[in-house]
DNA sequence: AATATAAATGAATGTTCATTCACTTAACAA
DNA sequence: TTGTTAAGTGAATGAACATTCATTTATATT
């Protein structure tokens, strides 16, 4: 038995979503994939079914890595704002430090593959902010709301500010920079929104 | 002279963004579009100079549509509050009446084809938009923010609980449906972070 | 009715596409 | 050392691709 040589996963993973950020979902070719990623284009269809489970895995592999990351040090018992202070910057840092892979998701997100890739998606992030909310309210520290109002509300902002950031918007100033000052100055205003 | 069949041109835009919304940017061929649209492939060419130009140009016009809309009945010189509603209301209802050409735009929004798109975005929008704001602050209705923050907190979540009902979402309950009110009670909240 | 003009076409072009397959290579078990 | 297994390959296939072009068609003007 041959193992299989983990460099090339690698490669053909981070060649794949660079080639879907820059070129879009219809500059990822196969053939230009396996160049890029120095293997030959039988070699990727050992480790995907076709392109399209090509495009869904790494969906699901880098949107587990950002839940990930956002669920770091965070524990559901902490207090609304601790908590969310928490994610908003464990989010930031993810895509500080994974800009193509944060944008790779939001493409996927908007994209006509957001349906397969919201059923395959993991249960447990929700339980875990299913039970950070209800504690808050328990504890008086947020209002109650159904769940959607409430993440719109809380994450909403944040994903709007990294999308100024990311890419200059149509309403961006050129010169705009997303600060954490500025961040946490956001995040303030959506606690006095979500506070009894 | 021959005149140009609008039909035509209805016919193949129509076509376009609904195959894009359906079957993704990679999906949208230039043979498949004009089968669809009961039009030679060159036909296309004489409105278009290429696919990409298409695309660019489809996305321009929808978002061109969003925004007429959503600035119906505006005035900037409205109250916050009212302001603020009606352009909940009218984005609302251009999603609610034309869901296709709303999923088409977020998805080039979020597609390697947004620096082009803002490009040629018009400046009208914005300056109305500053106006309102600028008024509103001096009026103290609104506290001064940075403008992405200021826009990320009043509208980020109303375009949040439109992907919500749009598609389903991972953390959206199968059977979330945004109502007027649920919109309204949300943005009263939006409305409580950026008042003074 | 004749002319001019641009819209509209269908077939054709050369390219690139996703995928497959017969084959080779590497690594471990015997 | 040898046999087995799966990783990995390069070339090949036929379909689909964007775009073009020689030609036809419709219409507004003369």
């Amino acid at each position: 038995m041959r193992a299989r040589d983990e460099n090339k996963e690698i490669a053909i993973r981070q060649k794949a979503v660079e080639m879907i950020v820059k070129e879009g979902l219809d500059g990822l070719s196969m053939q230009k994939l396996a160049r890029a990623a120095g293997v030959s284009p039988a070699t990727i269809y050992i480790y995907y079914k076709d392109r399209e489970d090509l495009i869904i895995q790494l969906a699901l592999y880098a949107s587990e890595k950002l839940t990930c990351t956002s669920l770091e040090n965070f524990d559901p018992e902490m207090s609304f704002e601790e908590g969310m202070k928490l994610q908003w910057r464990n989010r930031a840092r993810f895509f500080t430090e994974n800009p193509t892979e944060m944008l790779f998701v939001e493409q996927i997100k908007h994209s006509q593959h957001y349906e397969k890739f919201v059923e395959a998606n993991k249960e447990h992030f929700r339980d875990v902010m299913k039970k950070f909310t209800a504690n808050a309210i328990k504890n008086k520290e947020l209002i109650e709301l159904p769940f959607e109002a409430h993440w719109s509300i809380a994450f909403g902002p944040l994903y709007q500010l990294i999308k100024f950031h990311s890419q200059g918007h149509s309403y961006a100033s050129k010169e705009f920079h997303l600060t954490d000052e500025l961040m946490m100055q956001t995040l303030q205003l959506v606690l006095k929104a979500l506070k009894p």
